[in-house]
DNA sequence: AGGTTATATAACCGATCGGTAAAATGCAAC
DNA sequence: GTTGCATTTTACCGATCGGTTATATAACCT
C-alpha cells in the first residue's frame, strides 16, 4: 500500500455528508462525542468511528476534558485541500486561457498535440 | 441510496491519487483511455472506471472522435467544492477569531497529546 | 468499594471500492 | 463481409466503508 499522504485521507473524509456536518458543528464550539451524536441519528460507536477519520486526516484533534474527549477543529488540516484546489484552477484556468487566447487568433494548430475542436 | 449529492460525489472522485493525475494530465489537453492508461501502471479497464467516477462528479466530460472517447476537463464541475471550502474556510476563521479573544483573557491547558505545530 | 457517565473497542454485517482478466461492443478501413 | 483498434461490460476478487449491537475502558462521584 502506497503511503496513502495526507490529501488523500482529507479529501476521503470530506466525501462523508455526516463529517461534514460534524466539522460544521465543530465550528460552533468544541464538542464530546454524546453532544455529536445528540444531533445525529446515528449511535455513538458511529461518531467515534467518524472522528478518528477526520482525527486520522487532520481535521481535527481530541482534547481531554475530564472523562470527555471533546474535538476541535484544525484549520491546518485544510490547507493540503486548499493548496491542490489552488493549483489546479490555476493549471484550469491557464489551460482555459490558453484556449480562448488561441482561438481568438488563429483557428489552427499550435505545437505538438493540441486538440482541434473549434 | 440516499441523494448522495455532487459535492459527496466530487470530494469522493478527488480523493483518489490515480484520479487526481488523471484530471492533471488532462489539463494538458483532452486524451482518450489508451493514452491515460499509457502513463499508468493500470490497465485500461481500470482507466475507463476512473473516468466513470470523475463523470458521475461532473470533473469530466466525454467526447467522440472517431471510435475515441476523448475526456475533456469540466471546469464547473469544482464549483461545489469551491464553494464548500470558501464556506467552511468562512466559518472556521470566524471561530478563530473568537478563539483568539477567548485566550487572550484566559490561558488554559486543556490540550495533552497534539502535534500542532506552532 | 460501587455506580454513573463518556468514550472506545470488538465482532459482525452488507455495500461499495479498486483492481484484474476475459469477453463484448463500437467504429473505422480494407 | 473481416480485420484491427479503442472502449466498455462482465464476472470475480480482496479490502475498505459505514453502520450496528454488545462489551470493555476510563474518569468521575459518592
Amino acid at each position: 500500500m502506497p503511503p496513502d499522504d495526507p490529501l488523500d485521507r482529507a479529501f476521503a473524509a470530506l466525501a462523508d455528508p455526516t463529517r461534514r456536518a460534524i466539522l460544521q458543528r465543530l465550528g460552533a464550539g468544541d464538542a464530546g462525542v454524546v453532544e455529536l451524536a445528540g444531533g445525529s441519528p446515528l449511535t455513538q460507536p458511529a461518531i467515534t468511528k467518524h472522528l478518528k477519520v477526520l482525527e486520522r486526516a487532520g481535521l481535527i484533534a481530541r482534547g481531554r476534558d475530564g472523562q470527555r474527549r471533546p474535538a476541535r477543529l484544525r484549520l491546518e488540516g485544510l490547507l493540503p485541500v486548499d493548496d491542490w484546489l489552488r493549483r489546479t484552477h490555476a493549471e484550469w484556468s491557464d489551460r482555459f486561457d490558453r484556449l480562448e487566447t488561441h482561438l481568438a487568433s488563429q483557428p489552427e494548430a499550435t505545437t505538438s498535440e493540441e486538440n482541434r475542436d473549434a
